[in-house]
DNA sequence: CGGCAGATACGCT
DNA sequence: GCGTATCTGCCGT
């Protein structure tokens, strides 16, 4: 497990994450999922949180790589972020879908009895399901209660490339990835 | 299954 | 004040 590799640009670890893997200790149980979609953003994207510059929430995102940057948005709903580099930068990884490997049991329960890809198909569904909320923005994901575990990368083929979601700006910008065929994919 | 409205609070202008 | 890196339920096809 290589850390530095979260020092690239947010566009290259983007694809870097897929495949990887989420743990979470929640209430004593071990909840584990991977990563099946990312979108990058970057400080120089008008899209990005960070694209203003440094404010106490974003602050996270200009700091050391391997970090969460855990927001809250629509007055109810937590998405996370894997903080990467270049260093000094405020760039990220928003982690937009996992596929649940371990816990589904517990998933479900936090989901509203909701099952299959409704479990962790979607950005704040994921956070929802793994009970991730502000208290971990700042979080060191190589230890602690919230983990990243780097697996080998995938064969490119396995990746689809394209524009992200749900944003109005910098739309035509490609750098949302899926693993392609995967049935936990929050939208084709 | 696709489109639309509503929920609801926070950060930033 | 206003817009939001979203989700859900409800409607129609």
């Amino acid at each position: 497990m290589d850390w530095r590799e979260l020092d690239e640009p947010a566009e290259q670890v983007a694809p870097r994450l897929l495949g990887c893997t989420l743990e979470r200790d929640l209430d004593g149980q071990l909840l584990r999922a991977r990563i099946v979609e990312t979108e990058a953003y970057m400080q120089t994207d008008a899209a990005s949180h960070s694209y203003r510059g440094r404010t106490p929430r974003t602050e996270v995102m200009f700091g050391p790589s391997g970090f969460s940057y855990v927001y809250f948005t629509y007055g109810m709903h937590y998405c996370m972020n894997v903080v990467c580099g270049p260093a000094g930068m405020g760039a990220a990884v928003l982690i937009r879908a996992v596929e649940p490997l371990a816990g589904q049991d517990v998933m479900q329960e936090r989901r509203g009895g909701r099952s299959g890809p409704e479990l962790t198909n979607g950005p704040a569904k994921l956070c929802q399901a793994l009970g991730v909320t502000r208290d971990l923005s700042g979080h060191d994901l190589r230890t602690g209660e919230l983990r990243l575990r780097l697996e080998p990368p995938l064969a490119a083929a396995a990746v689809v490339q394209t524009t992200r979601i749900g944003i109005s700006r910098a739309k035509d910008v490609p750098w949302r990835f899926y693993i392609r065929d995967s049935p936990y994919v929050s939208k084709l």
